[in-house]
DNA sequence: AACGTTCTATGAAACGATTCATGAACCGAT
DNA sequence: ATCGGTTCATGAATCGTTTCATAGAACGTT
């Protein structure tokens, strides 16, 4: 029923090495013997078995990413960088979904581990080192979203989280924002830890303002919608004048619950401005300025980093890409165009 | 340097075939000589190498899947419902995006069938009955995002795109439009030409109702955005008053044309209907209607199905999951609720 | 005719797991 | 002491490839 390459051997009449051969070298074999043996392929539907390929050539030809949340624009951006660029190598790439969950993405280091991927690229939830380490031994090249590794460890891709909790918050006090609050967490979370360090800066160099962080366990819409449902409830006076979210989704969230309730005008009594730059920043009820990184490139780089380290078996110095976010002011943060002109 | 199976019976002084039963059968041995082979696993830092288990075994423990756009909610929805699905099977989803290119859904075939993955769950883009057959003559169980098939070949899931269709341009006319475009394409895609079908029943349910087609390569907010653009270059009177598109993605994109533009108001002028339901309609400059699909469940029981027929090696009957779809109105065909007011 | 070179086909060995027929060891009953 | 029954460890065979040392064939050169 099934078919191997013996098969093929035999109805082709030649040896099973030829069949290989044909297979991968098909330049050290005659040119109208891999024509018989291709045709032989073709009316037996032989496929090669990559199990026992990768069993005795002894390597895989697929990568791993781990995202912590597959629903959020951003990550989706960068695993189809990351898709493309794996394609470029000839690569494959497998997904796995943490959901944030240290647990889920352990699960799913090792199942890669078992299939022997090429490399491992991701965002780590805990502080995976040892871990990482192990599968640097095994032969597997461990790549991080993440900024603050040990620089002779891994190689890292990752966006100056610090620089952008600066230039969103600097632009909110820019406007004369004094009462700022932060959304975002965990802040236990290297990125988002750093966010609000650059925040926190910001502020600390404007006299007369202040920052309240507001930590939360995720950071999805929905996070942002109760959030804000929590900002609605308290008095006009303790309520925030800008508010900084540690992504996009959040943000839209907040800006959700603002423009239901009909009582907090954006950004007249509330600045908001988030992180990631999503494509639905753009089209939000309010478009929502926001800080940008390049989450495919992201994702290209990382596979990248992956196969430098693959395709150099000798001396591999480790790279920490860092990318400059950048500061876009759409109306979340600025007058409405209608009420500039 | 890499350790076997056989390393660690050596190294705990047991036969590698009770280490193999360990892992695999543990019950059928000795429970301190588990803890002791377990213990040396631990020590030696063992790792299954799981191409040699799929070899010997004959089955892999992967689902593969094709999404044509994993940049759109909508599939990533799809796809996390499938891998929570697979796991609860323990087992483990691949994905590979197509971006509408049939070229590339056939290479991801092929190098799923390579991985003799279980199963292959896939919204096609042409029409692939052949090559599913094949598939299927390997052992591999296909199962298709799409209505239109064969009952006895495949099981399917799918919306009832032709009443999803049907249900969002009523209800235009209900308001009142009578000049009613539909954005997207390809119209070849079957789901899309069933949304398209459904929309022209309810136009010849009208007398005085016309029905433009605006025939579109893809379906992303850029292609939205251009449409729109198109529709503002035109003369008001030759504009329609009620649009349908074919997801919310476009529709997003035509609000943010109509919305920057300044000069089309929704939905006075023009009234919008997306499809899907996105997250991110919610949260849309003017909220937008649509008709709703279940997403992540179209991912979980599209990958039950495909265990449904792998774990029923016996008499397995197709079947074919149809969901009803559900018409959400939102501000894109109401008046503002301030409006109402 | 003998030799060296180049080209190409051959098939046994190996990769690392699982499987299964075999039998050793033990236990209780006769 | 023997026997039947259980429990459990053993290791050779096997899965389908790739690799590689070997050798046959063909050809040109001396």
């Amino acid at each position: 029923m099934v078919v191997s390459i013996r098969d093929v051997a035999e109805h082709v009449g030649v040896s099973l090495g030829t069949v290989s051969n044909v297979l991968n070298r098909p330049n050290t074999v005659n040119a109208d013997m891999v024509a018989r043996v291709l045709e032989g392929i073709r009316e037996l539907g032989y496929v090669r078995n990559d199990a026992a390929r990768q069993l005795r050539a002894g390597n895989s030809r697929t990568i791993g990413m781990i995202v912590q949340d597959s629903s959020n624009p951003f990550f989706a951006d960068m695993a189809r960088g990351a898709e493309d660029q794996a394609e470029v190598g000839g690569r494959m790439l497998i997904v796995g979904n943490s959901h944030q969950s240290a647990e889920r993405e352990l699960r799913y280091i090792d199942l890669f581990e078992e299939q022997r991927v090429q490399g491992v690229f991701l965002a780590p939830i805990d502080d995976l080192t040892e871990r990482l380490k192990q599968l640097r031994q095994h032969r597997i090249a461990p790549v991080l979203v993440q900024r603050r590794v040990s620089l002779d460890d891994f190689c890292s891709v990752a966006g100056d989280d610090e620089h952008g909790g600066y230039l969103a918050v600097k632009h909110l006090l820019d406007i004369g924002r004094r009462r700022i609050a932060f959304v975002g967490g965990p802040v236990s979370i290297i990125g988002i830890e750093d966010r609000l360090t650059g925040a926190r800066r910001a502020v600390d160099e404007v006299a007369d303002a202040t920052l309240e962080v507001i930590d939360t366990a995720e950071l999805t819409v929905g996070v942002g919608r109760s959030v804000g449902e929590q900002i609605l409830d308290r008095d006009r006076s303790r309520r925030p004048d800008g508010m900084f979210t540690a992504n996009d989704l959040v943000a839209l969230g907040l800006i959700q619950a603002f423009v239901m309730s009909h009582s907090i005008r954006i950004p007249d009594e509330i600045a908001l401005i988030g992180y990631d730059d999503i494509a639905f920043a753009t089209a939000a009820v309010v478009p929502l300025s926001t800080i940008r990184q390049p989450g495919a490139m992201f994702g290209v780089m990382g596979v990248s980093l992956i196969q430098e380290e693959v395709d150099s078996p000798g001396g591999h110095t480790h790279r920490q890409v860092l990318f400059q976010p950048e500061l876009v002011i759409r109306e979340s943060t600025a007058g409405f165009p209608d009420a500039a002109a």
